[in-house]
DNA sequence: TTGTAGCGCTACAGAATGTCGCATATACGG
DNA sequence: CCGTATATGCGACATTCTGTAGCGCTACAA
């Protein structure tokens, strides 16, 4: 449930953005929308990767292969940010958020915005947790 | 002055973490510190692709180098972050923030008091800035 | 001048990644 | 039921990043 998911590269990246972005897609689907123009093999085989990775994971329809995502981006994201806590600081949140705020990537009243944000959508979710 | 900084392997990391930790250090204190006894020339080599990936630089003190962090290690980490929640969220530390919720990684109570030590900081900061 | 400490350069092997070509399996049309 | 088109996986290769070192150069002390 928390295991560390690998780091991706570039295409890798910009595949699961655009698995996170259009629901589940298939091959043919990310290789029209993707930046590059590449080949069918060069998208299949990043996209079985992806799955390696348990980023993704597939449903078979017909003989074509649609590809979900594995966990939600936001999750996968609050899972980097973790490792990068737990590196970095010993896993002192406060150290990195001060960070943030010295490099003016973050000042106190948006934090404060962001606590109220969050408090109301977990209890939007404390509601219709399952 | 906000430029990406590279990733670093797993014996930069420990590197970074001597460097930051000890003082300005020289290839030798860190080699002592080191988990693993390797040889000079190996952790000359890492101290140097640190400097060139912008993570440290040096002066020189008679025929010795001491490396200094280049940057503070909380800077450094909220970089990364900002990277994250870019990469993956769209900038939104919305997003990645109730991720961590979600995942239980924080909870607003602890965000709250993040948020006023943060404005404490900001604040002692604000009359000794430099 | 010669030993020695400290330095950068070059090298090399092993993983990751980006990119494919190709043999194979299988749904579909006739 | 069979052949063809098509989607798939596998294996391959070049590049880049990392860990790990050996070598040769230079400056300073004896």
């Amino acid at each position: 449930m928390d295991d560390r998911l690998p780091d991706l590269g570039d295409l890798e990246h910009e595949v699961m953005q655009l698995v996170w972005a259009h629901g589940p897609v298939t091959a043919e689907i990310v290789r029209e929308r993707l930046s590059r123009r590449l080949k069918e093999s060069t998208v299949r085989t990043v996209l079985r990767r992806l799955e390696e990775k348990g980023y993704a994971n597939h449903t078979v329809d017909g003989r074509t292969y649609v590809y979900h995502a594995a966990e939600e981006r936001s999750r996968v994201a609050a899972k980097a940010v973790q490792r990068i806590v737990d590196w970095f600081c010993n896993g002192s949140m406060e150290e990195v958020l001060v960070g943030m705020v010295d490099n003016a990537m973050l000042d106190q009243q948006q934090l404060r915005t962001l606590a109220d944000q969050v408090a109301k959508a977990k209890k939007a979710r404390g509601v219709k947790k399952e």
